[in-house]
DNA sequence: TATTTTTATATGTATATACTTATATCATGA
DNA sequence: TCATGATATAAGTATATACATATAAAAATA
């Protein structure tokens, strides 16, 4: 009969709904935070709480002296690309799309130079050589070459590899997903692009390299993410906090 | 004699300040909440509103029960890419290389049906159609097609573009920007990129599209930053809070 | 009328305090 | 030895309160 999550979050969870259906609108301002502190039975810096979230998302903004007002509008997904969260971040992208997975390597090694500096690993550490080319609707979609170190997820098979990294890492393993440092570019496609993504010589191809690390700053992916020029696009949303 | 920043602020400003010099070391645990408080002379409250910050940026983290470890050594900066920060992104992303812009192009018209979409305007407001090629020591860069508009920055001229429009929009208009929504995507180089960037036909293009808007929501950018495919790729750290 | 000053209002910051809950450590007992 | 349970610890949540400060609206003044 506990609450699960605590008060500011539930309270932000219902005014994220009142904006999303229209009790608040967008450019107008909201009743202030003593009145919603009134409203929900709490102390207004459990209501200020809520508001700080809701403004890092992007969602409202506070002016001192003035009030708080409904943005509402701004597109709020972000495409992860990440191999490691294919169920949050493909999956979810694509909605009712069939999504599948072909493993084209899986393979263990001792780390190179570059992957003992990405993966904080010595050379006596394994990690795993994946490559998966994923599909949507039996099309080609994109290739992923992923890197991981074999000591944080000594289990991980092939079976593994065609459902879902990442709610076996969450899931089965309890570790705890945190961030991802991301590098864009535009490259020309290789000899592994032309195989498997059907695209022809010297096609552009849009790649994503990637380290993404757990809670505790242990980094458990390195990856570079290969997709058609025309295929696929990258989104980033970027809310700059406020310079103090 | 004022603070001019919050305590708050301060207290986090001499914490990072700690972690670069190596008072904190990576990996090891920083003094407690407690500590830090009789330590700095403020509650408890504000110290965790410090921390709380560093652990949005990705310095530290913490655990209930156990305490507040340092990260430290994650790459911090992210690369804006954007027309209007220039002063923000290439100019401090590049440190002391000389950055030089030539106006291309410095129009006005009508919004098609795209921009007005994108910067929620009526098709009689009039936007201004800019591009600029940014060199470094005369070597060019990116070439940027910039759309903004006119009713929000009326007195925008060419002299502004040579120098920056994001001190202009920010210093002069007292404008607040926050945040921007991108897409980047590879391509193919067509005619001006061939003409400007110095590149050949066939050759892959980054290109980073862009809306950026201000604190109270209103766009003021509508951008495309085309760079050539070896030259430049663009970085995104991504921290993802821990979802209640 | 236009400008300046005052006042009311709403958010921001900071503190002290109490309680909750996750984690690690240490003691206990099978 | 290993698992179980108590205990200490440290961060998280929540409140009440006071004051600071930015903004808008109203009042006073030239």
């Amino acid at each position: 009969m506990q609450p699960q999550s605590p008060k500011y979050e539930q309270i932000a969870k219902e005014i994220r709904k009142r904006i999303r259906e229209g009790v608040y609108q967008p450019k107008t301002a909201m009743p202030d935070q003593n009145t919603l502190a009134e409203e929900f039975g709490v102390s207004r810096m459990t209501i200020k709480k809520a508001l700080d979230g809701l403004t890092m998302e992007g969602l409202i903004y506070t002016r001192r002296g003035d009030g708080t007002y409904v943005l509402g509008d701004i597109p709020l997904k972000i495409d992860t690309n990440s191999p490691a969260e294919e169920h949050m971040g493909l999956t979810a992208e694509l909605g009712h799309e069939r999504v599948t997975s072909q493993v084209i390597k899986f393979a263990i090694m001792f780390p190179t130079e570059e992957l003992m500096t990405h993966l904080k690993l010595q050379k006596n550490e394994p990690v795993f050589d994946i490559i998966r080319l994923r599909l949507v609707n039996d099309e080609p979609y994109v290739l992923e070459h992923t890197y991981m170190p074999q000591k944080l997820m000594p289990d991980l098979n092939e079976k593994i590899l065609l459902h879902s990294i990442y709610s076996y890492l969450k899931d089965d393993l309890g570790l705890k997903l945190s961030g991802a440092y991301r590098k864009i570019h535009a490259d020309l496609s290789n000899d592994l692009d032309i195989r498997y993504l059907n695209c022809q010589p010297g096609d552009p191809i849009l790649e994503v390299e990637q380290v993404a690390w757990l809670q505790d700053g242990t980094p458990f992916e390195y990856s570079f993410s290969r997709n058609r020029y025309n295929a696929r696009s990258y989104t980033v949303l970027d809310i700059s906090q406020p310079t103090v």
